[in-house]
RNA sequence: AGACCUAUGGUGUAAUUGGUAACACAGCAGAUUUUGGUUCUGUCGUUCUAGGUUCGAGUCCUAGUAGGUCUACCA
């Protein structure tokens, strides 16, 4: 948990229920969550949320969180999604107290569906799907009975006995909780319970020829493992009334529900479906793909845990529907970053810079600061030569008066190193590029030792050709153009696709000290932003991914 | 159309439960700065509408309005 909600006295919504709970001594005084995703997909910032809500709940108040896989649908579920969220959620820094499955209690929810039939409250019914749907109406239209609504508890037995052994076919058959017709709340209507797949489930194999829905699996499940309070998104208020319903008929541990609304952040989308497509056309190279929202996508650009967890918590909790802005993730990345991580020098778009008072073959050894926000991060070395490179958009041949940095007859510091006073340039006639620009230094003007008196504005980042290596470097952008994408009638969201989400830079240059970066590691390139080494990266091969711009105040000032 | 949920600065969330509407981000202005970064200071701006209860309403009541959710053998 973050600092600021620990020392927080307002308390959100749940929190206040809690404390009322435990104000009244409810559930002994122990706080149970739990976190069930369904095996059949990669996590996302909308799960990071959840995860940072019913982690973070558990944290707070000494409880704890279960990691619970709904996995009652043996159709799309895999373990191999089961290894990529416990990846997930390990790596955001949450420790879940039990990995559980709601597989592993089949056997008890088919106990709890006998109980109901006994009671007279499910039965089997044989309508096909279309004649449910059919008897289910309209929100505004009451519903019919099933004709097999009223069979003897005997024979619901015989038959659900005879659909969990595989007498009857896929889809023949299912099992109907006996609730109300006539509510209208569409999920009372006498829902399915359980339904015949004749499928190898995950983890019990072929054991099972019937699977319980959702609806009977979840509720029991939190109840089983003694949840407190079971938190969940707001779509799922309308199911509260049944999830209640199955604890109080089948008399078990009464965990509660309660419902908050999922977090939407501009520019991004978390539809499970939606994101596949981006995967499928080939947007994007896959669900890691560092412009992807998932856990997965966004470790590979750089975001710190920490910081997407900060914004998790920030973003609050409440039951209003929301659209958080993606510059506050922003926020919190770069604060993050800023603390953490080493600076180093790369030139993205090279310019070549020529010292032409600097002794040919001359080479020196400048000492750099790593971390100016953190001492014991402590220094490198820079090598500094005659031959330079800087960023093209560091040169202007007729800069606006505001512009600190390099121009004919400008003087400008070279972080770590010297002032320059720019002389003259090489443009190509054709194209009109600028090619070379030619400077003089001032020799007692270096960092740390300077006693020139010479003034320079602007501090610019440089390599030494020499003793740079080239590196490819991907600056990724937001994935859309529109904060929300999905929102639109009239168009489809991939109509909203930022073409320039991805710009490749193959000619890039690197101080040497990068050379010790691996995979993974994050850090920052002076004046351009927060990078992390690629998985893709190595020493010989350096791949680097924008995770994010610094603030650009420059970029602000031009624009007006 | 029915049921349910929601409504506070540009965004998000608070308001010790009926007692001076605040915090963060964003914006704007300035200071510092060998990253136009960081840091610091200042500043702009808020209770959906109409009634009612009350000494006093963001909070309670009534009626509207707006937005959202639900009608899968998915979760």
């Amino acid at each position: 948990m973050s600092k600021e909600a620990s020392n927080e006295k307002s308390l959100n919504f749940i929190e206040q229920i809690i404390e009322d709970d435990l104000a009244n001594g409810k559930h002994n005084g122990e706080v149970q969550t739990r976190f069930p995703p369904e095996p059949n997909g990669f996590l996302h910032i909308g799960h990071a949320k959840a995860i940072s809500v019913n982690f973070g709940i558990a944290q707070r108040y000494n409880g704890k969180c279960n990691l619970r896989f709904d996995d009652t649908n043996p159709t799309t579920e895999s373990t191999e999604y089961v290894d990529n969220i416990k990846k997930d959620i390990a790596w955001l820094g949450f420790e879940w107290d039990n990995e559980c499955y709601a597989s592993d209690y089949f056997d008890r929810l088919y106990d709890f569906a006998v109980t109901l039939i006994q009671k007279g409250l499910a039965y089997v019914d044989d309508s096909t799907a279309d004649e449910i749907a059919e008897q289910k109406g309209s929100p505004d239209q009451p519903g019919t009975e099933s004709p097999y609504r009223n069979r003897s508890v005997a024979e619901n037995i015989s038959l659900f006995v005879g659909m969990k052994n595989g007498d009857f076919p896929d889809g023949s058959r299912v099992l109907r909780a006996k609730v109300d017709m006539n509510s209208p709340n569409m999920h009372m209507r006498d829902p399915i319970i359980y339904r015949i797949k004749k499928e190898a489930h995950h983890r019990t194999g072929d054991k099972w020829n019937i699977y319980p829905m959702c609806d009977f699996a979840h509720g029991q499940s939190d109840s089983i493992e003694q949840v407190t309070h079971s938190l969940c998104s707001l779509e799922f208020i309308h199911h509260r009334p049944l999830y209640n319903w199955f604890i109080a008929h089948l008399e078990i541990y009464p965990s509660r529900q309660i419902e908050f609304a999922r977090m939407n952040v501009s520019y991004m989308i978390t539809s499970k479906r939606k994101l596949l497509k981006l995967v499928n056309e080939g947007l994007v190279t896959g669900w890691n793909d560092p412009r992807m929202p998932t856990i997965a996508g966004m470790r590979r650009r750089g975001f710190p845990p920490k910081a997407i967890v900060d914004f998790c918590v920030r973003a609050g909790v409440a039951k209003r529907d929301n659209l958080i802005d993606v510059g506050l993730l922003e926020f919190f990345v770069r604060e993050v970053l800023n603390k953490e991580t080493p600076r180093y020098m790369a030139v993205l778009n090279p310019l070549k810079v020529i010292i032409t008072n600097y002794p040919e073959g001359k080479e020196e050894e400048l000492v750099a600061i790593n971390n100016p926000e953190d001492e014991s991060q402590g220094t490198r070395i820079i090598p500094f030569s005659r031959e330079i490179y800087i960023e093209q958009e560091d040169f202007m041949e007729d800069p606006p008066k505001k512009y600190f940095r390099m121009g004919p007859g400008r003087n400008v510091r070279l972080k770590n190193a010297y002032i320059l006073h720019c002389e003259d340039y090489k443009k190509n006639a054709q194209t009109g590029a600028i090619e070379e620009v030619y400077c003089t230094y001032y020799p007692d003007s270096k960092s740390g030792q300077d006693t020139s008196g010479v003034k320079a504005k602007g501090t610019l980042h440089f390599v030494s050709i020499a003793h740079a290596k080239q590196a490819e470097v991907r600056l990724y952008d937001r994935l859309f153009t529109d904060p929300t994408p999905t929102a639109h009638d009239d168009k489809d969201y991939l109509d909203f696709f930022n073409t320039g989400s991805l710009e490749v830079l193959h000619n890039a240059f690197i101080e040497p000290a990068l050379a010790e970066v691996v995979a993974g590691d994050r850090l920052q390139f002076m004046r351009k932003g927060y990078f992390a080494a690629d998985d893709e990266h190595t020493s010989d091969k350096p791949v680097f991914n924008r995770t994010v711009t610094l603030k650009d105040t420059w970029a602000k000032m031009k624009k007006k």
